[in-house]
DNA sequence: CATTCGTGAAGACGAAT
DNA sequence: ATTCGATTTCACGAATG
């Protein structure tokens, strides 16, 4: 898949203040536990506290120690639009379609180009029938790029997706995914009758819930251009008509982002995922907010470590109620508190 | 005094009819 | 499209430290 982010010759370096440092000689445990990681193996770093192995996490732009907890490098990321005006910009966005990547063509580079002179590749003048076929080329590429409604419906909401994710700060792979996922959407004839902005937020929504970084449905609200009811109402619909299947996000991917707002421990964040662990494997997880559960594990898991933290801080962090989390709370203790006993 | 806790009424959502 | 069940939220007052 090419990718045209790259084009701009991704972004400036992202390598501040980080600890860099391969791990070739120790294969044995990488290897073995490596499996649940991405594509390629990337850059291993190792974790300057416990000496565990850092996962450079792209959605959230952290480096992360994956057993401790510790976040080693954060903000890393996004260098995207800040003209995030999604108010009165109905027409600004025309123009600026192609923002980030490539703003010099409409298509941000993704199509074929076909060269204006009569040379080929060396540079050598073609033959008057070579030049014909040329020219009937030109007139179909003209056509199929700009006379297309498909492909400028694909080109505007793109252009959307490019924006949110860049506001939410979600990694080009979500972005590819969401893509496919809208492409589909339109192949499937899903459009007619719901806007391309809500197909478009869908689509991003349910990639960052595939890919494992999930955003809430909170957040998509505050910088989509729908309204939530028609964010969730189209995100139902285009799961169901494409089949994705898409399993309910896990509160453990929302822990990091939370302790690392509170400023809390890494163990007060192990403790939290421990109780979430321990939470799931006795079935507490079904039909509850996973946003509210792991709001209720950092609460918890700062009790145990004696950290400082409020119920209203820990629901202003997450956009939970209090009420929630004291809920979730006592549901964790107990579950811990059974484990024990078993 | 701040924080936590428990409660009932009310809204929102998904599933089923 | 409506109804039903479960969950979450809001608002309040009481208890706790």
């Amino acid at each position: 898949m090419s990718d045209t982010t790259q084009n701009t010759g991704d972004e400036r370096s992202r390598t501040s203040g980080r600890v860099r440092e391969r791990t070739r000689g120790e294969t044995s445990e990488a290897e073995s536990e490596s499996t649940s990681e991405r594509e390629n193996g990337e850059d291993e770093l190792i974790c300057p506290e416990c000496s565990g192995r850092l996962v450079t996490d792209t959605g959230r732009g952290e480096t992360v120690c994956r057993d401790c907890g510790l976040v080693v490098d954060e903000g890393g990321i996004d260098r995207g639009p800040e003209w995030r005006a999604f108010d009165s910009a109905e027409r600004d966005r025309k123009s600026r379609v192609g923002a980030p990547t490539t703003r010099m063509m409409h298509d941000k580079g993704l199509s074929t180009t076909i060269g204006w002179q009569d040379k080929d590749a060396y540079g050598n003048a073609l033959s008057s029938r070579q030049r014909r076929r040329m020219g009937r080329l030109r007139t179909w590429d003209e056509r199929f790029r700009t006379r297309n409604s498909k492909e400028r419906n694909l080109k505007q909401a793109l252009g959307e997706i490019e924006r949110m994710a860049s506001a939410l700060g979600l990694p080009k792979t979500v972005k590819e995914t969401a893509s496919v996922i809208y492409r589909r959407a339109l192949s499937e004839g899903l459009l007619p009758g719901r806007s391309i902005e809500g197909v478009a937020t869908a689509a991003l929504y349910g990639a960052a819930r595939q890919a494992g970084v999930p955003r809430s449905l909170d957040e998509f609200a505050h910088i989509a251009r729908v309204e939530r009811t028609e964010l969730t109402r189209t995100y139902r619909y285009v799961v169901r008509q494409l089949g994705l299947e898409i399993e309910p996000a896990d509160p453990e991917s929302y822990v990091p982002r939370f302790a690392s707002a509170l400023s809390l421990s890494e163990e007060t964040e192990a403790r939290a995922r421990k109780l979430l662990r321990n939470a799931e494997s006795q079935g507490l997880h079904s039909g509850k907010s996973p946003v509210g559960l792991a709001a209720a594990s950092i609460y918890a898991g700062a009790l145990l470590t004696n950290e400082g933290v409020t119920q209203s801080e820990v629901s202003e962090v997450a956009n939970v109620s209090e009420v929630t989390i004291r809920n979730r709370y006592h549901e964790l203790i107990e579950a811990e508190g059974d484990a024990l006993a078993a």
